[in-house]
RNA sequence: GGGCGGAUAGCUCAGUGGUAGAGCACCUGCCUUACAAGCAGGGGGUCACAGGUUCGAACCCUGUUUCGCCCA
């Protein structure tokens, strides 16, 4: 077979993706009654584009879909596209807008249908992208949140939770964004500490008896106040509850309330009340039944209420308004101060509290259930700390605001009568009143994304309907995301899932961490430090980016990226196209059946043992989430394992007699291990699978390795384990001395006894091949040691390199002293801790022994030193 | 203010009661025909600090410092 001396991903990737959605492996084997494994994709935005973060999390849930699906269950990974409301909104109102039109003026059908346009044109972009992961994903079961059956989903569940009194709507105080033009809910507001100023100003008293003064970040909210508040028990103000205080520029005169939300340490202890404008505010005036004067309109512009402000900025007005106050003494005080202000999640801009008519769900009833299966254990997060997080945002979760001002999105399901004001929220569309038979409209909004979102495990499934995927996949196994994003989706995964569908929809929780640059920095547009994950698959192949990733990651843990990381990914993939290159090169291609006679040759032994449990440790990593610690298993073994010693221990025997014994043991290891790497790299270990002469059709659908334990011998495996000893003694020797790596030279070695002296002999023509050790002349203690020699100390004996005339006595002396200074030092921590009556007694026994056997061989080592000592002449 | 996480080799990070690890970087020698995207050898760490538990602590506990995140 001819092979190219170095990998390229490029020639096989594509290739072997489209042979395998060809065949259709994607899709679940038939059911049977095996338990199933299922994963829904979190849906990526419509709009989006593929970055590190999902290449990372797409690669573990492909690790954990490749490697069920190897474990023979019937497995279902269901991809998908959210369609993004406001986001996807945005960006064609921008693209329109550079085109000189704006929505407005198209109305709101021809807009809707414009962004219909643009998804069908750009919304499979990022599925393309994460083909070219090697996801293998169902694409037969590809959903988008606004598909006719998911949108059934959506208002089957809003007609649902409105008729159990869990959805309402009403005047409140939501966050608004005056740039996007619509409510959010709590979670879509980013506060962040900004520096401002607390600006003192006197309220006179109606009784022309002094005034009270309060302190406020907000001066233009003054014009809307309809209250000044204190604490019931401030000593300082109880005198004045119930008092009337004039709110200065618009002279109206409001009571002074008494309220314990009211902190007496802050500022003055008294506070101006704005029930239109600020949150607190507004409930401390449905509490006091205060009037709401709203002062500030959608579009962020002062109203008419504001009198002679309106129709500036909140911006302009806060300056005209402290200058106004300035020019009536009325400002006592201005000092900066630190203080969180809320901006739009989307676009940035600073959140303005408003009164306005949204809809709401009411999210207690749904939340104590959700609760309640994180709490029984029935769904578990990992890493499980942030069940903790989780369980502080759940119990004190607020209601959800739902509503949002746009046209892109699942239209509410509610009618409202032009003529008699009837509301009717239905699962159909209604045209006529069932009151007064007039017009009806259906309410211009639409629903908050990830409401749909919410739905996405059971609404893919094909709910409401009773499906056969749902019965089979559904609850699915693991939902894997960004901590990120717990509050937003999987907290409401949760709890329309339990209310829904009666079930849990995912067992497992599995978390990743945010994907920084190399200085730590979270990746952005404006800092230029992301990276195009295609452009790592084009550099490197999907392989090398997929192992890079897994490498060093481990759930809820940041990853940082960097160049060198996916470079060394794209170096393991040579290693292993290489590795299997030099056995294609051996092999002439002859079946070598699964049930070849068990090898009882020790270095055949030895990789069996290794492979075994590398079986095992990857086996056990791969059920807890440990993708780091199983990726690392699988590259030891396959690196230092397979390549460095056992293809080069190999190679003795491929030019011999028991040749084919060797390529057998070769090629089934290889295989196994190539099976063990797919779930990471699936490409090129299905290459190379396919050239090693398969068993089964694709490495995909092959049988997971299962340990075997009759090709192995742990009595093997410690031989080969003292010849390797052996053999890094002497190159250590080698180096030292600067004995070129392909240099023959002589190598005599004295065993301390037969059994040591046996190892040897058994596998001498190795030590021979790995050392150029020409001759190699083995011997047991007891015979004549040879002089002019360096030596080095391995376990049961030691070695020595002649080197007649070239020893430098001294220096030879010298080594040794040093060799064995460190020897004693050793030997006397290890005699200090058996000297411990403590230690031999609480330690485990296998601690004890294996540190009573170290001494030994610690004395050996310095009887031998000592030995040599005496005669080096 | 409350909570969470990190602090381990020059850099990025694994490890998690029993002799400190990897990749990259560095030094030395090698194109030894699978791989120079490689091989062999090497240097480099009071595992943030201080206490405690333990026969034994990088690992468990307490506190401190510091960086970061989330919530209010």
């Amino acid at each position: 077979m001819e092979l190219s001396p170095r990998y390229n991903p490029a020639t096989v990737e594509d290739k072997w993706y489209q042979i395998w959605r060809e065949r259709g492996y994607f899709r679940p084997r038939p059911r049977s009654d095996q338990p199933t494994f299922s994963i829904v994709m979190p849906p990526p935005n419509v709009t989006g584009v593929l970055h590190l973060g999902h290449a990372l999390n797409t690669t573990w849930q492909d690790i954990l879909i490749r490697y069920h699906r190897m474990r023979q269950e019937p497995t279902l990974w269901v991809p998908g596209t959210d369609h993004a409301g406001i986001h996807t909104q945005m960006k064609v109102e921008e693209l329109l807008r550079s085109r000189g039109v704006d929505r407005r003026q198209m109305g709101r059908d021809a807009f809707v249908a414009e962004v219909w346009r643009w998804k069908e044109q750009y919304g499979g972009r990022i599925l393309e992208q994460i083909a070219k992961l090697g996801a293998s994903v169902d694409w037969d079961r590809l959903r988008f949140t606004l598909d006719e059956g998911l949108s059934r989903a959506v208002t089957e569940v809003f007609v649902r939770l409105y008729e159990e009194g869990l959805i309402y709507r009403g005047h409140y105080i939501t966050n608004w964004c005056v740039t996007c033009g619509t409510a959010l809910s709590d979670i879509e507001v980013e506060h962040r500490d900004e520096t401002g100023t607390l600006t003192s100003i006197r309220y006179p008293l109606a009784s022309g008896d002094g005034a009270v003064v309060v302190a406020t970040t907000r001066p233009e909210t003054l014009l809307g106040d309809t209250a000044v508040a204190v604490h019931p028990d401030d000593p300082r103000y109880r005198h004045l509850i119930g008092q009337t205080v004039i709110v200065p520029l618009v002279g109206r005169a409001v009571p002074i309330i008494a309220d314990t939300y009211v902190d007496p340490d802050f500022g003055s202890g008294a506070v101006k009340v704005t029930p239109a404008h600020d949150p607190n505010d507004f409930q401390m005036g449905q509490r006091h039944q205060l009037p709401t004067i709203a002062v500030i309109g959608e579009d962020g512009r002062m109203t008419a209420e504001a009198g002679a402000y309106q129709g500036l900025t909140r911006e302009a007005a806060r300056v005209r308004v402290l200058e106004d106050l300035k020019a009536e003494g009325l400002v006592v005080s201005e000092e900066p101060i630190d203080h969180a202000v809320g901006h739009c999640e989307k676009c940035d801009s600073v959140i303005e509290p408003l009164v306005s008519l949204q809809w709401f769900v009411k999210v207690q009833p749904l939340a104590e259930p959700a609760i309640e299966a994180v709490k029984t254990g029935a769904v578990r997060f990992v890493p499980e700390r942030f069940e903790k997080i989780y369980m502080n945002w759940m119990e004190n979760i607020h209601d959800w605001c739902i509503s949002r001002q746009i046209w892109w999105g699942h239209r509410i399901p509610a009618y409202y009568c032009q003529v008699c004001g009837n509301m009717v929220v239905s699962r159909t569309a209604v045209t006529e009143c069932p009151v007064c038979q007039g017009p009806m409209e259906q309410d211009p909004d639409v629903l908050d994304t990830w409401f749909s979102s919410a739905l996405w495990p059971f609404s893919t499934l094909g709910w409401p309907d009773a499906t056969d995927d749902l019965r089979e996949f559904y609850p699915t196994s693991v939902l894997s995301t960004g901590y990120d994003i717990i509050f937003f989706w999987v907290s409401r995964m949760l709890m329309q899932g339990i209310h829904f569908t009666g079930q849990k929809p995912f067992t497992t929780v599995l978390l990743h961490g945010l994907v920084r640059d190399a200085q730590g920095r979270k990746m952005s547009k404006s800092l230029g430090n992301g990276v195009d994950p295609l452009e790592v698959i084009n550099k490197y192949g999907a392989d090398a980016l997929r192992i890079a990733l897994v490498l060093g990651s481990a759930p809820g843990n940041d990853y940082r990226w960097s160049w060198e990381r996916f470079e060394a990914g794209s170096h393991f993939a040579n290693k292993v196209y290489n590795a299997m290159r030099f056995v294609l090169m051996n092999w002439d291609g002859a079946h070598i059946p699964e049930n070849t006679p068990v090898s009882n040759y020790p270095v055949d032994q030895w990789i069996w043992s290794r492979l075994n449990k590398t079986i095992r440790v990857i086996t056990d990593a791969l059920d807890h989430f440990e993708f780091g610690l199983a990726a690392k298993a699988i590259y030891d073994f396959f690196w230092d394992d397979y390549c460095d010693w056992y293809i080069e221990m190999t190679k003795v025997r491929l030019k011999g007699a028991d040749r084919e014994r060797a390529l057998a043991n070769l090629v089934m290891v290889g295989r196994r291990a190539l099976q063990l790497l797919h779930p990471f790299m699936p490409f090129v270990t299905e290459e190379l699978y396919q050239a090693l002469g398969p068993q089964e059709e694709s490495i995909m659908i092959s049988e997971w390795p299962a340990p075997q334990r009759e090709r192995e011998s742990q009595e093997a495996a410690r031989d080969v384990e003292t010849v390797q000893a052996f053999i890094r003694t002497v190159r250590n020797l080698r180096a030292e001395i600067r004995i070129a790596p392909q240099a023959q030279v002589p190598v005599v070695a004295i065993a301390d006894d037969r059994d040591v002296l046996q190892v040897w002999t058994m596998l001498a023509p190795e030590i021979e091949w790995l050392l150029k050790a020409k001759p190699l002349t083995l011997m047991q203690k007891g015979g004549d040691a040879p002089t002019r020699t360096i030596v080095g100390m391995t376990n049961g004996g030691v070695v020595h390199i002649p080197l007649e005339g070239l020893v430098d006595v001294e220096k030879e002396r010298e080594r040794l002293a040093a060799l064995k200074a460190e020897t004693l030092a050793e030997r006397q921590r290890v005699r200090a801790r058996l000297a411990d009556a403590k230690f031999l007694q609480r330690a485990p026994e296998a601690v004890v022994l294996e540190t009573q056997k170290r001494l030994e061989e610690l004395d050996a080592r310095i009887r031998r030193l000592s030995e040599r000592e005496a005669t080096l002449t």
